[in-house]
DNA sequence: CAGTGGTCTAGACCACGCC
DNA sequence: GCGTGGTCTAGACCACTGG
C-alpha cells in the first residue's frame, strides 16, 4: 500500500484514498459480489498493512457513496441493487399523496440499431457502433404514467438481444447479467408537449405538458452506461428533489 | 458537555453529535456570523473539554452540510450565502450550453395578504396569519425565463413591507436582515401549461409547457421559512439533478 | 517560522447482533 | 460471551497559509 504513496511523490494521495481505490476495484472486478459480507476492519487492516482507522475512513467513504452498508454488530456488506433504498435512489417520481410505489413496465419495442449522434456522444460509442434501444411504458396503479426509451451500447451489453424477457428493474439485470453496477446518474429535466405517439401510449391529448427526464447513468468507474429519455404525466405524481 | 451524556441515559447520543448541536446553536443564535473565522480545533476542544478528534468529527459533519468551510493552513469559516457555491446550491436551472449564469429579477408585485390554505400548511402559519407575497420575473440574457411567487410569514419577516427594494439574492437578504440561514430545501416538480398571466410575462403562447417548481425552504432548525412556486420556460435551460 | 487543518496510528471502551 | 462496527482519546507527523 504505502509504496504507492512514496513513489507517487508527484501527486500526493492520502492513504485512505488509495485503500478506497483498492476496495472499489474489488467491486468492479466482481471479487466482492452484491449482498456479500466483506472482511472485518481488523482483517482488512492486517491484509493491507494500514491501521484500522485508515480502513474505517475508506469504508465510511464508500458507505456514503451507497456502495456498502454497515451494520453494527454484524459487519459490512456490499449494497444490492434490489434493496428499496437503492431502488428509490434513482427513481424520484413519487405520488402527490406521498406513498412511494414502484411502477410496472410493459415493453413496446426492443431494437438493435446503429447509434445516433446523441447516443454516440453520451455513451462514448464509436461511429457505426450499435445500440440496443428499448421502449417501454410504465404504469402506476394500472394507469400509464411514463413512456421511456433506454439506449445501451451493444458492445457493453453483449447478448441483450437474446434475452427472453426484460425485467422491470433493469439495474438489477445489468448487475446480475453483466456485472455492471450503476454508481451515479445525472438527470436533465424539461417541460415538453406530448407528441402524437406519446399521447397515444399515455392516453392523454396530444400537446399535454409532460416532464421530460434525460438521464445518463454511470458505472463505478465513471463510464457512461445507459441513456434514458423519459416522458412523464405529472398530474398525480411529481419529481422530488432535495437541496442541501 | 459530558454531563448531558450521563444524564441522558434514556437516549444515548454520541459526544460529537452533542458538540455539533452546540456549535450549530452558535450559528442559529448569530454568535458566529457568516464569513467569520471560528476558533481552531484545539481551542474548541479545550473549551468544551473533549478531544480534538471529537471536535473534528463535528466540524466535518457541519462542513458536509455546507454550514462551514475549512481551509487547510487558514482555519474554519462560517459559510456565506453570497458565495457562488452556496448560490448554485439552491438554483438548479442551467443553460443547455452548460455555462452557469445567474438570472436577474424584476418585481411584479409585493403584497401583504392573509395566508391561504397551502401557505398555512407549508409554512405552519396559524389561521388568519399574514404573509408577504412576492411576484417576480427572472430573466437570463434579458429573456424572461421564470415567473415565481414567493411567500413568507410576516411574523417571521417583520418589516418586509417597509423595505425600499428587494434584491435579486433574497437568501442573502434573509441572512443579513433577519439572521435566518436557509439550510436545506425540498422541491416538487411538475409539467404544466402556461396560464394566460404566465404567458404574458414570459412572452410565450398560452398553454406552452412550463416546468413548475414548488419549493419549501427550511432554516437551520428545520422550520419552514419560504414557500416558492416557480414556472419556467425550458426551451434553452434545463433543471439539473444529480443522483448518487 | 508558527499556526492551521489533514492524515495516520494505536489503543480503550461502548452498543449491537448472534450464538 | 464473542465479534462486529461505533465512539473517543492522545499523540505524531504532513501539507498548506501567511507573516
Amino acid at each position: 500500500m504505502s509504496e504507492t504513496a512514496e513513489t507517487a511523490a508527484f501527486a500526493y494521495r492520502p492513504l485512505y484514498a488509495q485503500v478506497r481505490e483498492n476496495l472499489v476495484r474489488r467491486l468492479i472486478d466482481g471479487a466482492w459480489q452484491p449482498g456479500q459480507l466483506i472482511p472485518s476492519e481488523i482483517d482488512l487492516a492486517k491484509e493491507l498493512g494500514v491501521s484500522q482507522g485508515t480502513i474505517r475512513k475508506a469504508l465510511d467513504a464508500m458507505t456514503a457513496e451507497n456502495l456498502l452498508i454497515r451494520r453494527q454488530g454484524r459487519g459490512t456488506f456490499v449494497s444490492e441493487p434490489e434493496e428499496s433504498r437503492i431502488l428509490f435512489q434513482f427513481y424520484r417520481l413519487v405520488p402527490d399523496s406521498g406513498a412511494r410505489s414502484f411502477p410496472n413496465s410493459r415493453i413496446l419495442k426492443r431494437l438493435r440499431e446503429t447509434a445516433n449522434e446523441v447516443e454516440r456522444r453520451e455513451l462514448k460509442i464509436a461511429a457505426g457502433g450499435d445500440v440496443i434501444r428499448l421502449e417501454r411504458v410504465r404504469t402506476i396503479d394500472e394507469k400509464p404514467m411514463i413512456v421511456e426509451t433506454i439506449s445501451l451500447s451493444l458492445k457493453r451489453f453483449a447478448g441483450f438481444e437474446d434475452l427472453e424477457t426484460v425485467p422491470n428493474n433493469v439495474y438489477r439485470l445489468y448487475s446480475e447479467r453483466w456485472g455492471i453496477t450503476i454508481g451515479r446518474a445525472g438527470e436533465r429535466l424539461k417541460a415538453i408537449a406530448a407528441s402524437k405517439a406519446d399521447a397515444r401510449e399515455l392516453g392523454c391529448p396530444q400537446g399535454t405538458p409532460l416532464l421530460e427526464i434525460n438521464r445518463v447513468a454511470y458505472d463505478l468507474e465513471g463510464h457512461p452506461v445507459e441513456l434514458r429519455l423519459s416522458r412523464c404525466l405529472t398530474d398525480v405524481v411529481h419529481y422530488s428533489s432535495d437541496l442541501r
